[in-house]
DNA sequence: AGCACGCCGACT
DNA sequence: GTCGGCGTGCTC
C-alpha cells in the first residue's frame, strides 16, 4: 500500500509543532523549504511553511494544503536556515519565528498579491514641458511650474504638499507626455554626493585590520574577528572601509548596531558614505518603508543594510561580511518570543554562508574575547585614538569621605566634582553627567518608621519625579501622586538617591547661566528628540548634558572635556554574574566620550567602591587586566564563557503556587539530568531577584553546562513539562539569558 | 494565537 | 430558566 505524499508544515502560530498535511490535490512540481502555504488549521486557516517532506502518522487524519501561496520562497534560503537553526537552539515555535521575520504583507495567509513595488514616487517634467501652453489648465499649471521651480523633479508628496490638487493634475500631465512619473524603489536617504567624510589616511591599526578583513573577503571563506579598539580609536571607518571592499567585489554586507536612535551619527556615516545603497532597519519604520527596505535587499537592489537586533535575517543577497557594533551590548539579546542573541545569530549565519565577520567593541564581551584568546576568532587591536589624542584621566571620586550631613539627603554631586564642572564651563567647554536612573529620587523614606514607599505590585521602591510630580514604579509603570507624609505612621518622608532630574537641578543651581539639557526616557523618549537633542549638543548649543545610558553610547561630542560618572556603583551590586562586567563596559563607554576633541579629557567617577575590580580597572583603561581576574572567577564557578546557561523562569498570580510549581519542576528535572560527570547541574528553584512584579509571583531555575550539547535532552525535558505547570502559572525557556533579573 | 468547550453569577 | 464570564485544551 502507498503511503499519499505528505509534507511537514510550520504553522504561523504559536504552537509547537511541525504538523503533517497531505499535499495539495494535483500539484506538480517540487516544494521548496520556507515556501508559504495556505494550511486549514483548526476551524479557520493559518499560514504555513513547507519544511520538507513527512511520512503520514499512523492513524492521524490528515488535511490537505489548501494552497501553495508562491512559486519561490520569499525568505530566502539562508535566513530560512537560520531561522530554523534559531527558533530550535532558542526553543520557540518555527512557524511563528519565520512568520515574524517576513515583511510586513506577506506574513497573512492570503495568495501573493502581485507586490506593488514599494517605493517613492517622483515626478520628472520631460522636455516638450519647457513650451507647453496650459493657460486654460492652472491647476497644471501651476504643478508644472512648481517642478521647473525645483529643478524639473520632485517627489510626488512634495509635490502635493507644495500644490494642493496637484494628484489630479499630475496624472493629465502625464496623458498629455508633459511629466513622468517614476517610482524609486527604495526612498531616497540621503541626497547628497557620495563618499562624503572620507578620511585619507588611516591610523596605523586602522589599516591593518582593513587589510586583514578585505584579505578574508578575497578567501570567501569563514573568517570571525574580534575588533578592539579603545573609545575615538575609528572603529567605524574600518567598518566602512570593510563594506566599501565587500560591495566592490560584488558582495552585500550587514551592519548591526544596538539601538539606531542612539547612534544617529554611525548612521549617518553610512548614509553619507554609501547614500541610497543602504538600508536602514528600525523599528520606527512604517510597514511601506519596511516592505520596501526589504524587498530592495532581496532583490539585490540594495546590497548594504545597517539595522537593528532584528536585521540580522534581513535578506541581504549575496552576503559577504556582516559587522556587529558594540557587540557586547545587551540590547542583541532579545529578552521575549525568540529570545535570540542577535551577535551569536550573526556568526552562526556568517558560518553558514562562508562570510566574514567583524565584532566590534572598545570592551569586548567576556563570551568573544575568550573565542579571541582561544584563537577561534583572529583579534584585530585598536590601541590608540585617531590623531593619537590620549584616553582621558580617569579619577575616583570616593564617596565614603564626604562629610555627612544628617536628617538631609547629601548632594548627587560631590564638591570636587561640582567644581570641575564650573572650571570646565568657564573655560567654554562642555560636559556629560551620566547617572544611571532616571527621577529625582530613587527612594521615599520615613524619618519615623523608617518604612520605604514601595510599589503594590512589584517588590521594588517607587521613584519620585518632578517633571511632573508623582511617584512612580518604573516597573510597571504605575504612577501615584506624591504622598506628604508616610503612609504607615503619618511621619516626614526623606527623599534618598538621586536621579537625573535631581542632578540637572543641581547642576542649574550651582551653574544658573550654563545651558543644561536632560538626556532620558522621560525627557527625550527613544526617537527623534533623541537625535535632535544629541545634535544640538553636538553643536555646541548646550554645555551640559545629564543623562542615563543614552549620553554613554558611541557618540562623538568633540567640545566634550568633561564627564562625570555619578553613581558608579548603581549596578555594581545586582545579583547578576554579568554585573562587573556590565560595570566595567558602561564606565569604559561613558569615559570614552571625553577628550574626543583638540583638548585632553578628564573623567570622575563617583563611587563607594573604589577598590571594586570594575570601577579600578575602568579607571586605570585595564581592560586586560580586568578580563584576567574577572575570567579567573568565572572559571571557578562555571559560568560563560565556560559554560553554557539556560534559565527556565515561572510567573504566577497565586505565589504558593508558582513556588510549589518550581519545585515541582525542580524534582521532575533533577531526575532527568544526565549523570554528574556530563557537567550538567541544575540550581534552584529559587525566588527571580525582582521576587514580584506587576503582582505577578517570579521564581527561576537555571541550568549549566559545559557545552550546550548536553543541554538539549534536558532542555526537551523541561519543555515538555512546562504545560502541566499548575493552573495560572507560566513558565518559559531562555537560552543563553542574557541578564539573570 | 484563535476558538471551542465548560462550569458558576446576574438578568429578561 | 438563560446569557456570558474567561480558565483550559486543541489545532495535522
Amino acid at each position: 500500500m502507498d503511503a499519499p505524499p505528505c509534507a511537514s508544515v510550520a504553522v504561523g502560530r504559536p504552537v509547537a509543532g511541525p504538523f503533517t498535511y497531505l499535499l495539495p490535490a494535483g500539484h506538480k512540481g517540487p516544494l521548496l523549504p520556507g515556501q508559504r502555504l495556505l494550511v486549514p488549521f483548526g476551524r479557520g486557516r493559518a499560514l504555513g511553511f513547507y519544511l520538507g517532506p513527512a511520512e503520514p502518522p499512523s492513524g492521524a487524519v490528515l488535511k490537505p494544503i489548501a494552497q501553495v501561496l508562491e512559486t519561490e520562497p520569499a525568505l530566502p534560503p539562508d535566513v530560512f536556515r537560520l531561522l530554523a537553526f534559531a527558533a530550535a537552539h532558542y526553543r520557540y515555535p518555527l512557524g511563528e519565528a519565520l512568520r515574524a521575520a517576513l515583511p510586513p504583507g506577506l506574513t497573512q495567509a492570503v495568495e501573493d498579491r502581485p507586490v506593488t513595488p514599494a517605493g517613492v514616487k517622483r515626478v520628472v517634467a520631460t522636455e516638450a514641458a519647457a513650451q507647453a501652453a496650459l493657460a486654460r489648465a492652472p491647476a497644471q499649471a501651476a504643478a508644472l511650474g512648481y517642478l521647473l521651480a525645483v529643478g524639473g523633479g520632485a517627489e510626488l508628496d512634495e509635490l502635493v504638499r507644495a500644490v494642493p490638487g496637484a494628484r489630479e493634475a499630475v496624472r493629465r500631465l502625464v496623458a498629455r507626455g508633459l511629466v513622468q512619473v517614476e517610482t524609486l524603489e527604495v526612498p531616497p536617504l540621503i541626497r547628497a554626493g557620495l563618499g562624503q567624510g572620507r578620511p585619507a589616511r588611516l591610523t596605523e591599526g586602522q589599516a591593518a585590520a582593513v587589510q586583514a578583513v578585505t584579505e578574508a573577503l578575497d578567501a570567501s571563506a569563514f573568517r570571525p574577528f574580534l575588533l578592539q579598539g579603545v573609545t575615538g580609536s575609528g572603529k567605524t571607518e574600518v567598518y566602512l572601509r570593510a563594506a566599501e571592499y565587500a560591495l566592490a567585489s560584488g558582495k552585500g554586507a550587514l551592519v548591526l548596531v544596538p539601538e539606531i536612535a542612539l547612534t544617529p551619527q554611525l548612521v549617518g556615516r553610512f548614509r553619507s558614505r554609501f547614500g541610497a545603497q543602504v538600508a536602514v532597519l528600525h523599528s520606527g519604520l512604517s510597514d511601506r518603508e519596511r516592505r520596501g527596505h526589504w524587498q530592495a535587499l532581496r532583490a539585490g537592489r540594495v546590497r548594504l543594510a545597517v539595522g537593528v537586533r532584528s536585521a540580522v535575517f534581513a535578506p541581504v543577497a549575496r552576503l559577504g561580511l556582516l559587522v556587529v557594533d558594540e557587540e557586547h551590548d545587551p540590547s542583541f539579546k532579545q529578552d521575549e518570543k525568540l529570545r535570540y542573541q542577535a551577535r551569536d545569530l550573526a556568526v552562526v549565519r556568517a558560518r553558514d554562508l562562508g562570510a566574514v565577520v567583524v565584532l566590534g567593541s572598545a570592551t569586548p564581551s567576556l563570551e568573544s574575547y575568550e573565542n579571541a584568546r582561544r584563537g577561534r576568532y583572529q583579534l584585530l587591536e585598536l590601541p590608540a585614538r585617531v590623531d593619537d589624542r590620549p584616553l582621558p584621566t580617569v579619577q575616583l571620586v570616593d564617596l565614603r569621605r564626604r562629610p555627612r550631613a544628617s536628617g538631609e539627603a547629601p548632594p548627587a554631586l560631590a564638591e570636587e566634582s561640582a567644581q570641575a564642572l564650573s572650571e570646565t564651563l568657564a573655560r567654554g567647554q562642555q560636559a556629560i553627567l551620566f547617572l544611571n536612573r532616571r527621577g529625582h529620587s530613587t527612594t521615599l523614606v520615613c524619618q519615623a518608621c523608617g518604612q520605604s514607599l514601595s510599589c503594590a505590585q512589584c517588590d521594588v521602591a517607587l521613584t519620585l519625579h518632578l517633571y511632573p510630580p508623582a511617584v512612580q514604579c518604573h516597573y510597571c509603570g504605575a504612577t501615584h501622586a506624591v504622598p506628604e507624609v508616610c503612609r504607615a505612621c503619618g511621619g516626614p518622608l526623606l527623599r534618598l538617591g538621586s536621579g537625573t532630574e535631581r542632578v540637572e537641578a543641581e547642576v542649574q543651581a550651582r551653574c544658573p547661566t550654563a545651558r543644561v539639557a536632560r538626556l532620558d526616557r522621560d525627557s527625550v523618549g527613544t526617537g527623534e528628540r533623541l537625535t535632535e537633542r544629541l545634535a544640538a549638543f553636538a553643536r555646541g548649543e548646550l554645555d551640559v548634558l545629564v543623562g542615563t545610558q543614552m549620553v554613554a553610547k558611541g557618540h562623538d561630542f568633540p567640545g566634550v572635556t568633561l564627564v562625570c560618572v555619578v553613581s558608579a556603583d548603581t549596578g555594581l551590586l545586582l545579583p547578576d554574574f554579568r554585573a562587573a562586567e556590565r560595570t566595567f563596559q558602561l564606565l569604559t563607554q561613558v569615559a570614552g566620550r571625553a577628550g574626543r576633541g583638540q583638548d585632553v579629557g578628564r573623567v570622575l567617577v563617583q563611587t563607594y567602591n573604589p577598590e571594586a575590580e570594575p570601577v579600578a580597572r575602568a579607571a586605570a583603561h585595564d581592560f586586560v587586566g580586568f578580563v584576567a581576574r574577572e575570567l579567573e572567577w568565572r572559571r571557578a564557578l562555571a559560568y560563560p564563557p565556560f559554560s553554557r546557561l539556560a534559565a527556565i523562569r515561572l510567573e504566577g498570580a497565586d505565589p504558593g503556587r508558582t513556588a510549589s510549581g518550581a519545585r515541582a519542576l525542580a524534582n521532575l528535572l533533577e531526575r532527568s539530568l544526565p549523570p554528574a560527570a556530563s557537567g550538567v547541574r541544575l540550581l534552584g528553584p529559587a525566588p527571580a531577584p525582582l521576587s514580584r512584579l506587576k503582582g505577578l509571583t517570579r521564581w527561576q531555575l537555571l541550568l549549566k553546562a559545559p557545552q550546550h550539547r548536553v543541554l538539549r535532552p534536558v532542555l526537551d525535558a523541561a519543555e515538555r513539562a512546562l504545560p502541566s505547570l499548575p493552573p495560572g502559572v507560566r513558565g518559559i525557556l531562555d537560552v543563553d539569558p542574557g541578564a539573570m533579573l
